[in-house]
DNA sequence: CTGGATCCGATTTGATACTG
DNA sequence: CAGTATCAAATCGGATCCAG
């Protein structure tokens, strides 16, 4: 079992090693919607509509810090800021696919019903 | 986007769904552990060194309650469990495979040293 | 509009002790 | 040998507030 170091942090196998850079619960939905398309800040949030302020710009903060997405800054006010999808990004988003059908046939598989369920908030 | 449910969780995406059934740091190893062999519990837990009693317990359950792998006990003292694989537990070899293979990659890609290196004891 | 920082509760995990 | 229970530590994530 090959043990190796990055950033600091031992890894174990290169499974682990490619989902600490693409897994999580946002990345994935993240690089995704930017398959074919530039988005901004507050489309992407707008259409992960589950995604909180923090998570959205940590994890974008990852994926551009790893080559995933680039980021481009425009110097105006309000600020106006533009994600896209890098080489690298568009290689995980092959793997992204196949990992996506094959959630798909397991959802099959163990007969979840894919409608769309009303979600209520949180009781306090 | 499709919200669904499942054992009372709501999922967002099939990518989310199929990370929750075979993802988190330990099932995939385990599972590619029991590919092409039959192990006990001591045997699993000498071939993953750095996984605790507790994680090694608590995700054999899981993939044992979600239909991966089959638990069998023999009624001897001391007792002997064998783990062994499923036909469900086989599809996701093939996934794990792609995404060994696109850790490989990444890896490569971002020049990881991936020479074995000493683990030390956590200094108390 | 985008983003950083802080506080704090929830969840996850590790260490340890105990059992048949 | 395999497994359960418990407690503490660490990590993660949500809510909120401030800023250019």
């Amino acid at each position: 079992m090959p043990d190796f170091l990055y950033n600091s942090k031992v890894y174990y196998n290169p499974v682990e090693f490619a989902m600490d850079r693409i897994g999580g619960t946002w990345k994935m939905p993240i690089l995704w919607r930017l398959k074919d398309k530039v988005l901004r800040y507050g489309e992407i949030k707008r259409d992960i509509p589950h995604i909180t302020h923090k998570m959205l710009t940590s994890q974008l903060r990852e994926l551009e810090a790893e080559g995933f997405v680039n980021r481009v800054v425009y110097p105006v006010v309000p600020p106006k800021v533009e994600y896209t999808i890098t080489a690298r990004g568009k290689k995980a988003i092959t793997i992204i696919e196949i990992i996506r059908n094959y959630g798909l046939d397991l959802m099959k598989d163990f007969e979840v019903p894919s409608e769309k369920i009303k979600t209520q908030k949180k009781l306090k």
